[in-house]
DNA sequence: ACAAAATTTAAACAATTGATTAAAACAAAC
DNA sequence: GTTTGTTTTAATCAATTGTTTAAATTTTGT
């Protein structure tokens, strides 16, 4: 029987783990453990902990692509309200999952097959964005540079918590609202940046 | 006989394996195969894989304490000149150790003992940079975010290299050229983002 | 209710890996 | 040159870990 309980046990569980640890760290141990389900039934359902990897991150990318696709297609926002909304839904997103990009860049670093699984370069260079920054008469190089910087504005915050955390001197809750902050601030700087 | 020669070469060879692979993913083997020695002399000079591996992290970031304390305490240079020379020492220093981030992230996320060796949050606070923008009237909430921002900018195109050239389809040389352009945007769009 | 198939379990295997050991090679002191 | 202490080596140990196996248990089809 395909799609058993216990299956989608040891995936979810599995998700848990290689985000927390990543792919070597992780021991088939703590999945089975995770999911509360004995140890070979990983190898049952799931040829090895290597298909069970590529399961999940091949599901994993493609779930953000299309979320990323809904924000930068939608056809009611402007290209400044896109860049709002993105801001805010992903600093929501990694809140919840602060380990999601130091994990996905240490497993994308050296194997760029499952990153191309999602034809990344398709996804901007089609998207309702793009062409509203070219009419509003911004350059190919200017449209990368602003993607890039507002990813960095998002993303290294929560990467760098610990390291932001000693060099600032907040605790916890200073933290959060560091960050809730942002979300308002990161759009305000990024039209500033590029004159939006 | 301290310091010998194999002892240096053990401490070489680690630390270049360690900002590889991380401590975990570091085997003594790899670190022996690096120095070009014996196995069994890792645990003869240094106690342990740990005692090796806290030994080089303390000295690391040290010697990037000292590094950016030169730079943010330097009496011939104002403010923005500080932010474009840190910019431009650190993409130079990154893109020759691109693993120098993650592994940093990676291992300081769960351990802030090492992180407090350096007393980060005194090296800003009595900083000549934090005086000079001090002086130009910006609150403390502005100065802290300029020097995340700065970061951001910084080390995020290091870190999301792959990702980066998936997505703006850049080959190895549209990418080097892309972190030397770098060098002198990050600084204009500092000065734009906070009115330098 | 029974046989066949699928699922689950405990145990074990084989490879990897940090660390140790005992002997060998080498250097220093006298 | 012998003794003593240091450094290096090969072999081994013990723990960890992905995977397999064979038996036990549960589910399914009739």
């Amino acid at each position: 029987m395909k799609n058993s309980e216990t299956e989608q046990k040891i995936k979810n569980a599995a998700s848990i783990v290689f985000k927390q640890k990543g792919f070597k760290e992780a021991r088939t141990r703590d999945i089975a453990e995770q999911a509360g389900v004995n140890l070979a039934l990983i190898n049952y359902y799931y040829k090895s902990k290597e298909a069970l990897f590529n399961e999940i991150m091949t599901e994993s990318i493609l779930t953000f692509k299309q979320s990323l696709c809904k924000y930068i297609n939608d056809e009611t926002t402007t290209a400044q309200e896109k860049i709002t909304i993105i801001v805010n839904n992903y600093l929501s997103l990694l809140q919840q999952e602060p380990n999601l990009p130091i994990f996905l860049v240490k497993e994308l670093y050296n194997s760029s097959e499952l990153l191309n699984k999602i034809k990344p370069e398709e996804v901007l260079k089609n998207s309702l964005l793009q062409k509203q920054l070219q009419e509003m008469g911004k350059t190919n190089e200017k449209k990368k540079n602003l993607i890039i910087n507002t990813m960095s504005l998002v993303v290294l915050p929560i990467i760098g918590k610990p390291i932001i955390q000693a060099f600032c001197s907040k605790n916890e809750q200073e933290y959060l609202t560091f960050l809730e902050e942002r979300k308002t601030n990161i759009p305000i700087w990024i039209k500033s940046m590029f004159n939006l």
